[in-house]
DNA sequence: TAACGTGTTGATAACGCTGTCATTCCAAGC
DNA sequence: GCTTGGAATGACAGCGTTATCAACACGTTA
């Protein structure tokens, strides 16, 4: 399968028939021998033969695209945040902009390679990758020898010769951590996030450095594995919460599994925060929307995508002479979630710890 | 400015330049004297040209497009539902998918333009439009003047030469409503959704005609406006929480609403749904994050999306005599966050209402 | 046998733009 | 005035497909 450079008329060339033919068997046209046919197919997956859309919406005066007109909701997965930023750099610069997902988990690189074919496909100047796809060796080989340009957000590697962004996870993780040492929490869980995330990995260290930075030793019993979503959240959280000694604190290392944290924490009848306090990460829509409402790190996700979309096309451009590598920081947001622990809060009923509804504070 | 079959020569020869300086005006390349520059802009101006993005493509060996990959998160908001139900259907059809998002309410109408805009450049086969664009009578005119095909999702008037989807609303909320008059509740309020909504009147309209069907006469103070977001569901539930003779039950016309009101229930230290039961609609995400879960109604997004693109691409086909109007029903979903209002608990103890933790009920 | 129809294939002209390179213009310098 | 050189402009050949229409093969009918 030879890359992508065959047109057509290599393919009719390779199947001894016209062009035209070659036309009607990939438009999957009438009238055609099915022998003819045959040697055609065989041609263009022998030759890697992609049609060129361009030519083709030329020529048919088609374009074989539909476009989903929407009016923004007010709620945005941590995607559609980063689509909008993304988005709004390509409108900015006269790009259009083709989502191209994967198929989620269960085989992962395979499901990688049929957005990368789509990719191919569409002839895209260039793709933005985002965790986890952004670490995905075979992914990242294939577009470098296709020489297609690729610009990654929230990548674990920020180096290299395409263009990167991420958030300052570890010193936000550490300072949120740092919080609740403020706060007087002593036994503090942690619940891990997606492994393939370079973020996981950095949040975790955030986290250690915290407890190291105000001396606590790491209990490792009360670090839980977890995949950023709500119900591994809630099963970790069901599990450090049932321990004999169980912690005074649970920050799980993104909100939806913080928000699994509060679940379990409810139905296992413990009041949030007066019997334990919950963090999370990232200040999503849920975050806002639980019961108690999170205390989280603000990733600010639209202008990082929109930053690094903005590298992308300069590099496109020709406009930029390295490839950039941009840190955002994620500031604290102080919601109801956390206070004091219960021993602590009988002696010093935290005056000054809550005010506000909402607070800012700079990581 | 007349529509869009301008093309380069048209603008060469109003402006009396060569088609090269209209290609160099359009490209911003340097080297066009001042006055020819606002000549060729007044001429595309006058004549509403747009440069064919395959033309371009096809000479410049570029395609002006960026991929954004991502892999699939498991949280779906309503539109990222949508959007993977159209982006299936596309991909099986060989067709590619443009997302072209609205700034949101303020300023509605213009912010259609914007993303109509967006369409005719990139010359799109067909649109597919969301609630509440599918209704903008503005919108649909200007798709009928340039007889650009579309179909619409959740509009209020399924009916036209276009192929619509929507759900069985009405029905539905009158399901909802029928279960919590079966639990025991008497006093039920409901808060609205956003007006533009065509579902909004429908789910409306059901919960009335539940409320008739038991002969429990509406009451007016218990009906409250919301937007179909966390803070007007909020909102709404605080005010009807706090009325002299409270209501039992909260019936909120979709899940973000509903899980304002259950935060505004908490907020006030009602538990729920102990003290009051709240329903939702749609089945969303936040339906199963919030603590109680939601009793809802699932709105079968992807498969309505999916669907209504299949219809849209037989008709740009030609293979569709008729456009075709969809009704998917959307299926009870009972989870925690309704139970029969205390008074009536206490004589019977609410047996058979409340066994697996998630039933679905077809409506 | 000739004429006809049907299924199959190919030659060639678009499609609407950009890239290349030649040409023209015009102010500055001699 | 004449030359010079860079800025401004245009002529024209592609770009890789599809559409049109002609040509051809072959079995069937008159």
């Amino acid at each position: 399968m030879a890359s992508g450079k065959a047109k057509i008329t290599d393919v009719a060339a390779r199947a001894g028939v016209s062009i035209k033919t070659v036309s009607r068997v990939m438009n999957r046209e009438p009238n055609v021998r099915a022998d003819t046919r045959e040697r055609v197919l065989e041609a263009t997956a022998a030759l890697g033969y992609e049609p060129n859309p361009a030519a083709r919406g030329l020529a048919s005066r088609r374009s074989f695209s539909l476009g989903l007109l929407y009016e923004n909701p007010h709620e945005f997965s941590y995607t559609q945040r980063a689509f909008d930023g993304v988005f709004a750099s390509c409108t900015a610069a006269g790009y259009t902009l083709l989502m191209l997902p994967c198929g989620s988990e269960d085989d992962a690189s395979s499901a990688a390679d049929s957005a990368l074919h789509l990719a191919i496909q569409a002839r895209v100047d260039g793709v933005i990758l985002t965790a986890p796809l952004c670490d995905d060796r075979k992914l990242l080989g294939a577009l470098r020898e296709r020489e297609t340009p690729s610009a990654r957000i929230a990548t674990a590697s920020p180096e290299g010769s395409s263009c990167t962004v991420r958030a300052g996870d570890r010193d936000a993780a550490c300072a949120i951590t740092e919080h609740l040492l403020d706060l007087g929490h002593q036994r503090i869980a942690f619940i891990k996030g997606d492994p393939r995330h370079g973020a996981s990995n950095e949040r975790f260290a955030g986290f250690r450095q915290g407890l190291k930075a105000r001396g606590v030793p790491l209990d490792a019993t009360l670090v839980a594995e977890g995949h950023f979503d709500f119900d591994s959240g809630r099963q970790a959280a069901f599990g450090l919460l049932n321990l004999p000694h169980r912690p005074t604190a649970i920050f799980a290392s993104n909100d939806d599994m913080a928000a699994g944290a509060i679940a379990a924490a409810h139905a296992l009848g413990l009041a949030v925060p007066t019997a334990v306090s919950v963090a999370g990460f990232d200040d999503s829509p849920i975050a806002s929307r639980t019961w108690p409402p999170l205390t989280t790190a603000r990733q600010p996700v639209f202008e990082m995508a929109a930053a690094v979309t903005d590298d992308l096309i300069a590099q496109l451009r020709g406009q930029l002479d390295a490839p950039r590598h941009r840190l955002f920081d994620c500031p604290l947001v102080l919601r109801e979630s956390t206070a004091p622990p219960a021993a602590v809060a009988k002696k010093e009923p935290s005056k000054g710890e809550r005010e506000g509804a909402e607070r800012h504070v700079k990581s």
